[in-house]
DNA sequence: CAAAGTTGTTTAATCGATTAAACAGTATAG
DNA sequence: CTATACTGTTTAATCGATTAAACAACTTTG
């Protein structure tokens, strides 16, 4: 790589001090600098096609201008919308993104976190793994700006933007409901996330709400780390085989949605007529399917641009924990029967 | 931000020169420091529980263990599958990912390898968009270590890693006339850009070669900017409405197979039968058709490791342009009229 | 036992940029 | 005409880590 040109490059050129050419090059002492020169300057700083070495500059301020990105899995579509969102949300603000993929595992992200530490990112957007509040306290005890998203531990007092699943769920479950549906099953993971857990609970209190008695059943809970297809697949089989089958399921993921609308389809059964579906996450990919999929749509845009506004606006200085949730939007199409219009 | 602990901290709290920790924990001139005074500064070092300053390290070292990764589209699903490996791959060898969508614009792109130099990395991992051969030059000029990806310019002498397109093109057309197709049309983009040039001429030459004159309306081509969805249909509309109509379709990528498939679908169209279709890039939403995708599945794995490796070993030692062509494979499903197995 | 070699540690320069403070030289005020 | 203020520029310390070279205190060696 070749030898970069520094301050020290102009100045000898220009014959005045670095000092100098730092000064005008940033527009600092303007009122103080002599005209000529300071256009003498930035003439040779263009002749040499100079660009300020930002390792140098990070070290003496303190700023890095660099956000550090852990998600779950980058090439999850879910994340790696985000990641763009993010990425030029960052950009605008001069700001550049490092990022890294936690695979779920709290362990994997606190090496993560380190690492981006290191290299003095100036604070970090976390969609943090199960379990890793461990993570996020330490974030806290070191005083480093974070936000978190699509995931959040509600006994730690921060920042986080996320979907209001409760209140997404709940109305999931009630468009199955005013559709007709009486027997509405659920296919979620078995996991402590609290997003999750809110699309639970909003399953639950929209059968109560609605009088209908909640069946432990109609629920099933797909372990993280298992074969997800298979675990999907014997959900199904479950739900079905009661003595008083499911008449639609909610599908918490777009990953089981798949996996579930491939089985069903293979099984033979019609959407909707036989069983109604929906989802969360947008599914273009069931626009091939012949009953596109009703779901749940996140506002990724606003999301991604949100979280990046919090932590630049922490950055600059300490703020209350700001926290929001974002609705979700029901996308009807045609894997639900169809809603009476009011 | 709270203050980081520094060499200095530790070597005042043990009493010793910033020298000798720096020795230590580097684990340099072990041979001739001392052993208890080494133990008691590790012990410190872990009980203040330090890590390096990795931009001061930089700074002096000249060396960012940085990788600048620059791509379409950090959200198209082949981009992003591609980065997840390369940061997993990277992160092997301690590099971390610096990431940067450049829209497949040569401008932008050039913007962000601007951006990134400053940064100071040590390397480029670059899916180059169309016309941006100045951009390379650029980074050749300046010495810049740096491997294409996906994508390169056959005039340029330089590190790239990409798939046999044009081999992969005609093994494809080659299947579908395998399978008793006798027009097959194609539907790619209007683009410069290598790789699909080479899939047209993998096309062309299929034909050739079995003896089909190739008919100029038989190839479509999308404009990069245009209305993807009803330029597509606009083409399908184009290939049915010939005098011979054509009996099969090679889509150029998976956004185009995409769009083409609904549109085929609604028209009532059947796969395979009516018409047989194949294409490039991992298909799996088309499981959800009733007739899955044949397609051209990219080693991608291979591509995002092989990738690291060789700007890694260029980053250590100027080498030879590396240049590597990896073989698609093709995956055979139902859109494909059945081939005789010879 | 003096010269030479070892051992263990420190000194100090350096990477490139920033910036408070110092410093000439000139202009203005009293 | 001296004291003060301003102008334009330089000096030098600093950020945190690395590392060649220096150094003091011992040990060997001939």
């Amino acid at each position: 790589m070749k030898k970069k040109v520094s301050l020290k490059d102009i100045a000898a050129k220009v014959g005045v001090s670095t000092a100098l050419v730092s000064y005008v090059l940033n527009n600092k002492k303007t009122d103080r600098i002599g005209k000529e020169i300071a256009g003498r300057i930035k003439i040779a700083a263009k002749e040499l096609n100079y660009r300020t070495n930002q390792i140098a500059k990070s070290l003496k301020t303190n700023k890095t201008f660099t956000i550090g990105l852990i998600v779950a899995d980058i090439s999850n579509p879910f994340f790696s919308a985000l990641a763009r969102i993010i990425e030029e949300e960052a950009d605008k603000k001069n700001y550049t993104v490092i990022f890294g993929s936690a695979e779920e595992q709290a362990e994997k992200s606190f090496k993560l976190i380190n690492t981006l530490l290191d290299r003095q990112v100036d604070g970090f957007i976390i969609a943090p793994a199960e379990n890793a509040e461990s993570n996020v306290n330490y974030l806290i005890q070191h005083d480093v700006p974070f936000v978190l998203i699509d995931r959040y531990f509600p006994l730690i007092e921060t920042n986080w933007v996320t979907l209001d699943n409760y209140k997404a769920s709940l109305m999931a479950v009630e468009h199955l409901l005013a559709g007709g549906n009486k027997r509405p099953g659920m296919i979620t993971y078995n996991t402590t996330l609290n997003n999750l857990r809110e699309r639970k609970t909003g399953y639950e209190n929209a059968l109560r709400k609605n009088n209908i008695h909640f069946e432990k059943d109609w629920r099933k809970e797909i372990l993280f780390d298992s074969n997800i297809k298979s675990s999907v697949e014997k959900a199904i089989d479950e739900l079905l085989a009661l003595p008083l089958p499911i008449d639609s399921i909610l599908f918490a993921s777009n990953i089981l949605a798949f996996h579930g609308l491939k089985y069903i389809h293979s099984k033979g059964i019609k959407i909707p007529g036989d069983l109604s579906i929906i989802t969360f996450d947008e599914m273009e990919a069931s626009d091939l399917f012949y009953a596109p999929l009703t779901y749940l749509e996140q506002p990724l845009l606003e999301m991604g641009q949100l979280s990046t506004k919090i932590l630049l606006e922490n950055m600059d200085m300490k703020k209350d924990p700001v926290q929001i949730k974002l609705d979700a939007t029901l996308v009807v199409r045609k894997s639900t029967l169809p809603v009476v219009v009011k």
